[in-house]
DNA sequence: TGTCCTCCTTCTCCGACGGTACGGACGTGC
DNA sequence: GCACGTCCGTACCGTCGGAGAAGGAGGACA
């Protein structure tokens, strides 16, 4: 039997779904909430498996209680969070994503889907709207992709230059790196010489640039 | 009517994938292709509107296929790619969508998603197998996210301040710096200084890598 | 209107770190 | 032996960055 729990501003909203996931022998309504706050409580109470929420709520809107829900439990046992609203804004999607929610649908969705979505949900996959899935993936692959092969010419270093390198991109200067190197700082500039003229470099700034834009360092680490 | 073109080097897989579309009113199986490039010609030759394509194909697989299959046409009249796979091995979804896919499920969906799959893609949106979208979701949210507000403290800096800061992101020396803003390098050093200090840095080096961990620049551009 | 404040601009002086050039040591592996 | 990578040294110079000062443009406010 999976729990479900309600949170929608408008009463007749609430009502309206209520019936019909209730008409499911699956599927058991567990309570509602009129805002984010009392979702967040009723769902603490309730324990519910699928909170059905709706993102313009007065008080805590939907995504502030998404993230408190996510944010309460261990991945393994906590509600997962349907976001049901009438708008597909970009805004609210991608936020919604970040905040952990597992699924997107909008209002003017069949009954059916949204049956069907409460159930991938409740299983633990992940299930969004068409029009969301496509604006999903155009973003997604307009990424760089993480695992690229570093192309550059990083290849002409040798090891010893690469992990100097790799100093130079957390910021440290040569003294720094010789003491973490245990060298002498004179050897660290060789180093940084070699790696300045083997990439055609002329600053360890410039340095800095293309252990970020090779890929040897990433942002956000 | 909607126009369906098969691709998979299984004949069997081909009949039956065939014989459950052709039973829908509103599709029309126009051909297939037991390989990717017999997909690459049919479809130019046959235009249809909806491509199912396996990825593992001889000759040229289904990733390949898809991609000279997106690179012929402009967005407008282009088949849609629906990838039908045995596998969902993270690799071939990704690349799949980077690839320009518009879909993505497993051949042992139930024939009712298949076809639906074809309608919602045809119509261009997008659909994924909903453990597919749990992991594209997992993904999306890990990343960075490029339209963060900039959370790092670079809020402090002033707009001119910040401008100087990405020219120094570029591996910019004051000297040009000053060339391209138009003055004295003097006043750069300056704006310089103040950024240092604003964010409690030593080096220009240390502000290029605040700027790339901040997402002021971003690697890859 | 005058005053205050921020931002942008320019300047001087100077020490420190960074980068170049050259030379030479030692060890490993082909 | 030779090549290569790693290591260390001396010497020189330039750019960078710190400290301090100061004027002009423009918005905010009374």
């Amino acid at each position: 039997m999976i729990r479900v729990l309600i949170a929608d501003d408008q009463a007749m909203v609430r009502q309206g779904f209520g019936a019909l996931l209730a008409a499911q022998p699956d599927l058991l309504v567990v309570g509602d909430a009129a805002n984010g706050a009392e979702a967040v409580t009723a769902a603490r109470r309730l324990d519910p498996d699928v909170v059905l929420m709706d993102i313009r709520m007065p008080v805590l809107d939907g995504l502030a209680a998404t993230r408190q829900l996510v944010g309460d439990r261990p991945e393994s046992d906590r509600p997962r969070v349907l976001i049901l609203t009438t708008f597909d804004l970009d805004d609210y999607v991608y936020e919604a994503l970040r905040a952990g929610a597992s699924g997107f649908l909008l209002k003017d969705a069949p009954a059916a889907d949204l049956v069907h979505a409460v159930r991938v949900v409740a299983a633990g996959d992940a299930l969004l709207a068409p029009a969301v899935t496509r604006r999903l993936i155009a973003e997604f692959a307009a990424r760089p992709g993480r695992d690229r092969p570093r192309p550059t010419s990083l290849a002409g270093l040798t090891p010893r230059e690469t992990e100097v390198l790799r100093l130079i991109a957390r910021g440290r200067s040569n003294g720094e790196i010789a003491a973490e190197l245990v060298v002498a700082e004179q050897t660290v500039k060789t180093h940084v010489g070699r790696i300045l003229s083997k990439l055609d470099l002329r600053d360890r700034a410039q340095a800095v640039v293309v252990a970020y834009e090779s890929g040897l360092v990433t942002a956000g680490d």
